[in-house]
DNA sequence: AATCGGACCAACCGCGGACCG
DNA sequence: CCGGTCCGCGGTTGGTCCGAT
C-alpha cells in the first residue's frame, strides 16, 4: 500500500506550498489516532466538524471515509469466509452494485471493501465459471443457471433457477390455505427487472422458505448460515443471519428507524440479534400490498419497497 | 536479481439527494 | 422555489504487494 506521509512531513509540505489546502491520500497512524479518539470522545457529528474539531487537515468526506472503511471498531476484519462470499454473490443478484445495502447486511463488512472484492474476486470467479460453462447464456450471471430447481446449500435453501415455476413451488412448499393469487399470477417477484436485470440469478435468490404462507420462515433453514433456532444465531455462524446494518455498522431497528447519530456511542458493538421469533410473510411484505389480497397487482411491484421489506426482516435469507 | 503484470485495496472523485435558510 | 451545503453512494484510480518469468 501507499506509504502515508506523517504530519510532519505534511507539515514541511504545507510550509512550503498552500497552507489551507486539505490533505489528501493515505492516512498516518498520528491522523488515525486523532480521528479515532475525537470520534470515541464526541461520536459522529457534521463531518467537517469532525474533521475541523479533531484538528484534522482532512475534508469532511475523508474523514467519514476512513472512520466508516477502516477505523470503525466494530469492523471484521480479514479474508471473506465462503459464506461471506456466497452471500454476496446472492445479495449483488437481487440487489445489483448497491454495495452500501449489500454491506449492510453483512456485519462488520463496509460497502468499498464488498465492492473490491466483488471487482477483484467474484467477478474473476464468475467470469471464469462462465467460460467454463459453454452451455450458459451470455449474461455473467446466468453462469450457473439450469433449468431445475436445485438444493445444494443445506435445507431449506431452494434454488428456483426457472421463474415460471415459483409460483409452483411456492405452493407445493406449503399446504396452508395461501393466496390464490399465486395461481392466478406467473410469479414474477422482480417485474419491473426483467428486462435490464439477469432474472435468472434473480431467482436464484428466492429461497423458497419465504414463500410459505406460514411458518415457513420459523421452521425455515438458513443452510450455511445458521438456523433460525434458539437464541444462539448468528453466533456460531459466520452470518449473524444478515441483520440490517446501516453502513457504521450498526444495528438498525427498523421500527424505530436507523440512523441515530445521537446515540452512535452506545450502539457500537451491540450485536442486538434477534431470532425473528414470530415473524411471518405478512408481516414482512403486508397482506394487502403484496402478497395477498385482492389488490395485489403482479405487474407493478415496486422493486423498491419489496426490497425495503425484504431487508427489514431480520432473518430472511433471501 | 531484475522485471513484469495481475491482484488487492485504500482513497479519491463525481454525482444525486436531503436539508436548510 | 432556489441556491448552498453536507452527506452518502458507486465508480474509478493509483500505489503496493507478490508471484511468475
Amino acid at each position: 500500500m501507499r506509504k502515508p506521509e506523517t504530519i510532519m512531513d505534511k507539515d514541511k509540505l504545507n510550509n512550503n506550498n498552500t497552507k489551507n489546502k486539505l490533505r489528501k491520500g493515505l492516512w498516518s497512524p498520528e491522523e488515525d489516532e486523532r480521528l479515532m479518539k475525537y470520534m470515541m470522545r464526541n461520536g459522529q457529528g457534521s463531518w467537517s466538524d469532525v474533521a475541523r474539531n479533531a484538528g484534522l487537515e482532512r475534508c469532511g468526506k475523508s474523514c467519514r471515509l476512513r472512520w466508516i472503511n477502516y477505523l470503525r471498531p466494530d469492523l471484521k476484519r480479514g479474508a471473506f469466509s465462503p459464506q461471506d462470499e456466497d452471500l454476496i454473490v446472492r445479495l449483488h443478484s437481487i440487489l445489483g452494485n448497491k454495495w452500501s445495502q449489500i454491506a449492510a447486511r453483512l456485519p462488520g463488512r463496509t460497502d468499498n471493501e464488498i465492492k473490491n472484492f466483488w471487482n477483484s474476486t467474484i467477478k474473476k470467479k464468475l467470469k471464469n465459471h462462465n467460460t467454463s460453462n459453454s452451455n450458459s447464456t451470455s449474461s455473467p450471471n446466468n453462469s450457473d443457471v439450469s433449468s431445475e430447481p436445485r438444493n445444494d446449500m443445506g435445507a431449506g435453501i431452494m434454488y428456483v433457477q426457472d421463474h415460471e415455476n415459483i409460483a409452483t413451488l411456492c405452493m407445493d412448499s406449503s399446504s396452508s390455505s395461501s393466496s390464490s393469487s399465486f395461481h392466478a399470477n406467473r410469479f414474477n417477484p422482480f417485474p419491473l427487472l426483467e428486462n435490464n436485470f439477469d432474472f435468472m440469478s434473480t431467482t436464484d435468490l428466492f429461497d423458497f422458505s419465504i414463500c410459505l404462507p406460514q411458518g415457513g420462515i420459523r421452521e425455515g433453514h438458513l443452510g450455511d448460515y445458521g438456523n433460525f433456532e434458539g437464541g444462539g444465531m448468528g453466533l456460531e455462524s459466520d452470518h449473524p443471519l444478515v441483520p440490517l446494518q446501516d453502513n457504521r455498522g450498526f444495528m438498525v431497528n427498523n421500527n424505530i428507524g436507523g440512523n441515530d447519530h445521537e446515540n452512535f456511542g452506545n450502539k457500537i458493538n451491540t450485536n442486538n440479534f434477534h431470532n425473528g421469533e414470530g415473524i411471518q410473510v405478512e408481516d414482512m411484505f403486508g397482506v394487502g400490498n403484496h402478497w395477498q389480497g385482492e389488490n395485489l397487482k403482479m405487474g407493478e411491484w415496486d422493486l423498491e419497497s419489496l426490497l425495503e421489506n425484504v431487508a427489514s426482516f431480520p432473518c430472511i435469507d433471501f
